[in-house]
DNA sequence: CACGATTCGATCGTGTACGATCAATTCGTG
DNA sequence: CACGAATTGATCGTACACGATCGAATCGTG
């Protein structure tokens, strides 16, 4: 990662575009690699911790509102929530007043396992080996960039 | 992403890494969107790209260099590759002195494609909308957060 | 030379991601 | 009430990502 500098960066914008999607596709799957062996114990894959983090957060929810708050369509989704009702951990009802809508609802069995997951945090940050301020900083910056991404995604 | 903010995030470090962790998930997704789009008349996905510019910098390159430069393995590059050498854009072949190493080359259509290419990061810096400011800013803490990864994934 | 350890790449299976498309339902308007 | 538009979730096909494993080739040592 260090074959371009940031002094070449500046000169040359090409170049910082460049080493940021590499750096930020690698820092993804790096921080994946370290999920994955955390969550293991727990069942569940990274991307089926997120809609986990969600629900803990608001237990009956659309799929529609799981899937806008993680930026996952359906065609993601479906099996994903599949998946987790195949291992006990949510039910799909659909939603009396509008029978589009399926709302995605933890059982005990999930709400329990919050339990186990608050040692995952932590336990990132550990792994990890960054301040705090570190993460902030990052935290920012690609809220930053999410945003602006979603604006020129919307088009 | 506003239903937790900073101040909780600083009294709650385990709020604060959950932020950081669907942040950096969804500003992947997003960015990967934005490329979908530019690289598609180039006939290249995204992990594609990242070879095609690991090529264009040094040409003739062993399928472990490359995967070690992008932190990928070879069940991900294997089929990749192929992809590309089906597309006429690289070629494999096996390496004289070391019959177990197989190197990547550009061929004519895979260099020729570079020039195409350079239009590519100026469009993605455009339809982020963000300064170059933010993007080193981005890229320096990436690039902190990814060695702290590798160290840890290093065992 | 022979043999075990290592390296390299390919392959298999599982699980995301996402564009495109489809069926069912609801809503707005006539 | 009826009909077209919009919404919602499901499904299909393609393409990563990665753990595990395999087969071939090389190297180190005796």
């Amino acid at each position: 990662m260090s074959d371009v500098n940031i002094a070449d960066a500046e000169a040359n914008p090409l170049l910082l575009e460049r080493q940021v999607c590499f750096a930020l596709a690698v820092a993804n799957r790096s921080v994946l690699k370290i999920y994955r062996r955390l969550l293991e114990p727990l069942g569940l894959t990274h991307p089926q911790y997120l809609v986990m983090l969600a629900l803990w957060e608001v237990s009956p929810r659309a799929v529609k509102d799981i899937g806008h708050v993680l930026q996952l369509d359906s065609a993601t989704l479906s099996p994903l929530l599949k998946r987790l009702e195949s291992s006990g951990l949510v039910v799909r009802q659909r939603r009396g007043d509008d029978e589009r809508n399926v709302d995605i609802a933890l059982t005990d069995d999930g709400a329990a396992l919050r339990e186990r997951a608050l040692t995952i945090p932590p336990a990132v940050v550990d792994a990890l080996g960054v301040d705090l301020e570190v993460l902030q900083e990052l935290h920012g910056v690609l809220t930053r960039v999410n945003e602006a991404a979603v604006r020129a995604g919307a088009t």
